[in-house]
DNA sequence: GGCCGTCCTTGATATAGGTCAAGGTGGATG
DNA sequence: CATCCACCTTGACCTATATCAAGGACGGCC
């Protein structure tokens, strides 16, 4: 039920522990709000941005299944949460998480062990949008996914892409367009097939490797 | 001597600190590297960044003193860390911190709100550099000179501008002629003046305020 | 089964910022 | 005090990607 959760952990969060379900396109929280709890995510997947006063959007990570979410926060959440797809998650009251922490330090070794991937995952993904051409970006963006279903166990080909071109663009710093005409691109190439809705079928992985890595 | 410790820390931590010197462009440690120790800014300034196969470099933060420095690892650092001016720098071996923190929670909570914070600043900064123009770049980055000034206590005005305008334009996802383009148009519209090697004046904070947003 | 809305693709054109090139400036050094 | 070097500025031009525009594909719904 908890994904990320050992038996041990469960255990001591049951009592504050409670699950919610959002559906697609719902807000989870909002930048600015109140950070009152902490989530992980047992099924389906979130969007997490950031706005300017414009609307022009910086989505700064994708979760999925076993992901923590509400990390970054101090007193208020860092950046907003949506649902892309029907999400549900298990939810802990903050300031209970951190009562039981006292009693607990295992459980804050972990939580400092997944800050410290996050604060890794995000220095990649400035390297990308700083320094990264399109090319790269896309290739970059098939890998991470990639890799990730391995870590979690789910299909690497065809690979799974749940999210779409916009979500994309706005991850990568890029606009829908060029998302389009680069996956296009890839799909010329042979590198790259779209089985259908949501699926792709990577054809040539080392490419895209070289590719991702300025090749 | 060992600056964002407070007494009670320096007390637990004593037995493991020691003290090291850096000068000006030395290498703390590199992408890579066996992360054997954590460091903390004690005076000085560190670049970090990440670099791609053909040498494009992406700077993803800058550390002064009082900042900690070591966070984003698991074996390995996830980084390069170089001194930027001459640097001292106190240093605890990761493996004997980590020891003493199973009977020291205050520490890890502490570690935890340090990693916390870095987050926020990283997401900022993924907004910045997949969604901002150069005049908003160079306005945000002007401002958390600013923020940083004085949140330690430093003149906020005049500026200290540490950094040259190749570190500037590779923490921006910039090139260092658009970087001083920039100034220059600042520069010309009364937002800021030169004063001198590593300083700026801050003529119009508010002007920079709205660039910054996207104004 | 036809209509509608959302998402995606493709083409033509524009432009922000990159690239290439040529000095300028100021502090350090012999 | 002249030279040098690292760093910065400015100009001319170029290009990757954005913008604007027009359809196409596909699933949901009546």
């Amino acid at each position: 039920m908890c994904a990320a959760l050992t038996e041990e952990e469960l255990e001591r969060l049951r009592v504050i522990i409670s699950s919610v379900r959002f559906g697609a396109r719902q807000t989870i929280f909002q930048e600015g709000d109140p950070a009152t709890h902490l989530f992980n995510v047992v099924d389906g997947a979130v969007r997490l941005y950031k706005l300017l006063a414009d609307g022009r959007r910086q989505i700064t990570g994708f979760l999925f299944s076993g992901d923590f979410l509400g990390l970054a926060m101090n007193d208020s959440y860092a950046y907003s949460a949506e649902a892309i797809s029907e999400v549900s998650l298990c939810r802990f009251p903050r300031l209970k998480l951190e009562a039981l922490l006292e009693e607990f330090p295992k459980m804050e070794k972990r939580l400092l062990g997944i800050a410290s991937n996050e604060l890794a995952a995000a220095q990649d993904q400035m390297l990308l949008l700083g320094r990264k051409t399109a090319r790269e970006k896309i290739a970059s963006f098939l890998l991470l996914l990639v890799r990730n279903a391995a870590h979690r166990g789910r299909s690497e080909n065809p690979l799974a892409v749940p999210m779409n071109r916009t979500d994309i663009a706005d991850y990568l710093g890029l606009t829908i367009e060029t998302v389009s005409r680069t996956l296009t691109g890839f799909r010329n190439a042979g590198i790259v097939a779209m089985v259908e809705n949501g699926r792709v079928s990577i054809e040539n992985r080392e490419e895209l490797e070289v590719i991702a890595e300025g090749g």
